[in-house]
RNA sequence: GGUACCUUGGAUGAGUGGCUUAGUCAGUGGUCUGCAAAACCAUGUACGGCGGUUCGAAUCCGCCAGGUACCU
């Protein structure tokens, strides 16, 4: 049977050398993770691979986007499992790996198939919301989707307004679509995770902060200036230099931001990834104990 | 040395006699099925110290400590 590893753990864990490791040892490509690593550009604040380790190790889904593309948890679900159905021939065992815990679980679980919101759609609601409000929102969506009202985030616009999108769009129910079963993958899952204490974590965010500023985050950061309304540039390391390039804030100040900001984002990876029981638990310095694990489940 | 003003929880910052007392940020704990490094939720009894007035003081008075400004 074929093999998907899926490494995964908080931001600046040590994820891509373990991530060398196993594809070294297993002699697969490395299938990237990450939401912010595939728009071409965002090179140094989001860590991404550099030329030569993607020289040594052949990478997927990493800067083939534009900021301004369209991508989603979905479309990354499809495109993976075709990737993987071409690949498995070649490679038995392959190594999926990053930070987005959505897309994760979309490869790992599946997501239901709910359509695309065209345009138009998604313009009328955002205008309604803005000329509305929230609860005017929620009052239709009450109306129109009783069973998902009455289950859903009603304070999160974004939960809200794309609920409606569905409803408007397709004159369906949104929770007529939403089956929230788990696929089943024809292929093995091995979930490795990669953890530390926080402390040791938070330090290595920090380093790894100051590490960006010096390999010129700040220049990479002004050619994207006059994309900064697009949600790719809503990231941890873009949007807070944006405020020191305005003058809103000093470079010192950005700089902590982005280290605060980083330990908010790696808490929530480790709330996401602590519920999932399929994991097994490793520390990235055991590579030993890691590989074991895994040539144990193949 | 004198005069004036200030001192609130980790940070910021409302509140001038009495219901639970802000709010914001951070911290911490969570949620999560279509832009997810997103968005959202929960959680903090603090009023510089001592004494006084009062039924009751963060709020009024006195002294002390620390700070800021101006004067000599």
């Amino acid at each position: 049977m074929n093999n998907l590893v899926v490494l995964i753990g908080p931001t600046a864990v040590g994820k891509t050398t373990t991530s060398f490791a196993i594809a070294e040892h297993f002699e697969c490509p490395i299938i990237s993770a990450d939401s912010r690593q595939m728009y071409r550009g965002m090179e140094i604040g989001t860590a991404m691979p550099t030329k030569e380790e993607q020289a040594l190790h052949k990478h997927y889904f990493v800067g083939q986007l534009t900021p301004g593309d369209y991508y989603s948890a979905a479309r990354y679900e499809a495109e993976v499992l075709e990737l993987l159905e071409k690949e498995f021939p070649h490679h038995p065992t392959m190594l999926l790996t990053g930070g987005s815990m959505m897309y994760i679980d979309a490869v790992c679980y599946g997501i239901d198939d709910i359509p695309t919101v065209d345009e138009e759609t998604r313009a009328m609601v955002i205008e309604k919301f803005n000329r509305e409000g929230l609860e005017s929102l929620a009052a239709e969506l009450r109306l129109l989707d009783p069973e998902y009202y009455a289950e859903a985030d009603i304070k999160n616009p974004k939960r809200v307004m794309h609920a409606l999108e569905i409803c408007y769009m397709t004159g369906k129910k949104y929770s007529s679509f939403r089956t929230r079963k788990k696929k089943q993958r024809p292929f093995n899952i091995i979930k490795i995770g990669l953890r530390r204490d926080r402390e040791e974590l938070y330090e290595r965010i920090n380093s790894r902060v100051d590490m960006m500023i010096e390999q010129g985050l700040v220049e990479e950061v002004k050619q994207f200036a006059h994309l900064k309304e697009h949600n790719s540039l809503n990231t941890v390391g873009y949007k807070e230099i944006f405020k020191y390039l305005e003058g809103e804030w000093t470079l010192d100040f950005a700089i902590e931001k982005i280290k605060q900001n980083t330990r908010i984002y790696s808490r929530k990876q480790v709330t996401w990834y602590q519920k999932d029981e399929e994991i097994t638990w490793f520390h990235p310095d055991d590579i030993e104990g890691i590989l074991k694990h895994i040539e144990e489940k193949i």
